[in-house]
DNA sequence: TAAGGTAGAGAACGAGCGTTCTCCAGCACA
DNA sequence: TGTGCTGGAGAACGCTCGTTCTCTACCTTA
């Protein structure tokens, strides 16, 4: 027997791994519904139709890439190291195969001009990793400009990243940002 | 009377104005015939579908983009500010309301899993954008890797200048490619 | 004026979507 | 054993999409 928190658990999972692959609008219910395990009455029992599963799997990934992240960061010696360490983050993860770049720049592209609840989860992502890499940076003691122009090269990065199926951008990032870091020491 | 030439003009006018707008699922065949004042059939016949018609509207607009772009290179002074003029290009376009960033990392976002023929149209797009910028940081003397991050500052400053409906992306975009360029002078 | 061809308006079609409903197998319990 | 109930499978519904087809009105030309 399996419980709602599980099944639920699996259409997340499912939706996550689909939309982030397919674009939202190309994933139907179904398709899903069969990758979960999950009957369609169940489905739209534990949902409130696929705009509220879209808003919750973003949600969801915001978390998840957070934690994700910050493994690479804790882990790093210096307070200048803890601001790389996010690229490579990205580094490792646009290794593997099915790299998209950014689903929050991704699902605003599609959505974003025809739901408000999608651009706003979009923004709250984007204001988050913003607000985090200020914090790294003022650590160092740099101003905040540098942490803005990291953020944007890690923007761009994640972008092209995807686009041209290579960590190349990761990495070229990575150079600039230290390059900020050491020239504002 | 209206010739072909006139007709497939405004198709592909409006085409670019509603999918930029919009994003190409979100509009029909019949909102865009109605917007173009072109009948159904007319429509078909001018173009091989809804997929072919994506792909000549992000071509135009490859080259409008470009043209646009060329016009605030031209008339900077320095091979430096020739560089940084694409931010200020940027920072103008991105006042109008309808700014909704890079139509082509959107279009990837929405399309490139499903369609090769628009991500081939869009890395074309951005490696036409890299090298561009290659080629002017060239001009002033600093390695290619300064341009790398430019390019990638761009890019990320397309995106979230978009999402945060704001110029400052722009800005700060600019004020970082500037420091590159007078740190590697 | 009459005939033939062109082109536009929009009906029609098949497919696919999100969502709901029906049906029935399997269970708990008297 | 009989009776109600729950939940799963998937049929069905209404809608919209991309695309094609039909019909009619009009222009051209003899």
């Amino acid at each position: 027997m399996t419980t709602d928190t599980e099944a639920r658990e699996r259409v997340l999972e499912a939706a996550d791994r689909l939309f982030y692959a397919k674009s939202a609008h190309a994933v139907g219910m179904d398709e899903l519904r069969t990758e979960a395990g999950v009957s369609l009455k169940k489905l739209y029992q534990l949902f409130d139709g696929k705009d509220a599963l879209v808003e919750e799997v973003l949600r969801r990934r915001e978390e998840a890439i957070t934690a994700a992240t910050m493994k690479y960061v804790v882990r790093a010696a210096s307070p200048e190291d803890q601001v790389l360490a996010v690229f490579d983050w990205m580094a490792d993860s646009s290794g593997t195969t099915d790299f998209r770049g950014c689903a929050f720049i991704n699902s605003y592209a599609e959505l974003g001009p025809s739901s408000e609840r999608v651009t706003a989860v979009v923004r709250h992502q984007k204001s988050g990793v913003r607000g985090a890499i200020a914090a790294m940076v003022a650590a160092t003691g740099r101003p905040e400009w540098v942490a803005d122009s990291i953020f944007l090269l890690f923007e761009g990065a994640m972008t092209n990243t995807a686009i041209t199926v290579s960590s190349e951008p990761a990495r070229q990032a990575r150079k600039a940002a230290r390059f900020l870091l050491e020239k504002t020491a």
